[in-house]
DNA sequence: CTAAGTTTTAGTAACAGGTACTAAATTGAA
DNA sequence: TTCAATTTAGTACCTGTTACTAAAACTTAG
């Protein structure tokens, strides 16, 4: 069972390999673990890891979205309702991505962001910043949960706008906060 | 001049879908703009646009490390101390892709992760959990900056962990947090 | 040692989504 | 009508694969 351990171990060590570094070919694995590239191929095969194009596609893919949801769009989550100065309502479906892999709970700064970003929309002006927050995570969210964020605007005094943003699962509160948001020219 | 016109403004809604959804192919776009594919490639050509799987290629290379310390990693920022159970230090460098595109202003939620992640970090356990936190954002930071972000931990009562965390870019403080972290077995 | 099983290697056809090139057809305007 | 710009067609070739067949090499039990 020698030659066995042999593949298993290459096995082990392609997986991680790959995940470390998902840009490679199966060429160039070739010369890192010395066999051919037949092997390679049965190995990525009897170990469910797509080719080369696929990977480098869903690694795009994932951060794309992630990027639009988490750094690009001026928005996280779907606006679903939106009355300008005053209230809006958005709604954000969580996935593993946006979880710790070992509990599947939701990192805490995806529902900040969907709240931070709900509060902003609902400011009738082109750029606003958080300026205070003050925040509580009620119940931990699990991955595939429903987030729908209502913010208010509760005070207006000069440029500062105070917004209450409430994050439920199922009529049940998993988040709220107080957001003070400071238009900017 | 007609069809030259045609030809540009062709060129010009090419450019934008592409930036759009850089997902698709030239068959995909000979569809949408109903021309041969020959076309397509023409005007690829002339707009110095890559194929498909290069544009996929760069969405992928461009954010995978971002992926990595935004949605993958454990960790937002470089830990570059850490005294578990006790006190850590981690240092994020913002740049324009963390920052709102008008005013480059570092949005409000990198900062948080930072902080969340830092104060997880510092945990002397597998799993911690964001129960309550009380936040301040004191400046807005602006893309380039380095922020530096200290936690400690300053009460364990159970499993539940207090731990504060301040963020100084250059002397300056521009954020502090409360966190209370529960660790989950 | 030998037969049987496992693992590895070789080789082929086909595929997607192209590039690069040549050449012909279409269109628009002078 | 004629000339140039534009569009279309068609071919050979490329990469990094899948899917498949088949043979070689190694392992191990009997």
């Amino acid at each position: 069972m020698a030659k066995r351990f042999k593949k298993k171990e290459r096995q082990e060590k392609l997986k991680e390999k790959l995940s470390e570094d998902p840009f490679l070919t199966d060429e160039e694995l070739t010369e890192i673990f010395d066999v051919s590239i037949q092997t390679i191929r049965l190995d990525r095969l009897e170990l469910g890891i797509p080719e080369l194009r696929e990977r480098v596609k869903n690694v795009a893919e994932n951060n794309y979205s992630k990027v639009r949801s988490l750094g690009g769009k001026e928005i996280v989550g779907e606006l679903v309702d939106l009355q300008l100065g005053k209230s809006g309502i958005s709604i954000l479906e969580t996935d593993k991505n946006m979880a710790f892999e070992k509990t599947n709970v939701i990192r805490g700064h995806h529902i900040f962001a969907q709240a931070e970003s709900i509060a902003m929309a609902v400011i009738d002006a082109d750029v606003a910043l958080t300026g205070v927050a003050n925040i509580k995570y009620k119940t931990p969210v699990k991955a595939g949960e429903k987030l729908i964020a209502k913010a208010e605007v509760v005070r207006i005094r000069g440029n500062k706008y105070f917004v209450h943003v409430f994050i439920n699962v199922s009529q049940k509160q998993v988040f709220r906060g107080k957001f003070i948001l400071v238009v900017i020219e």
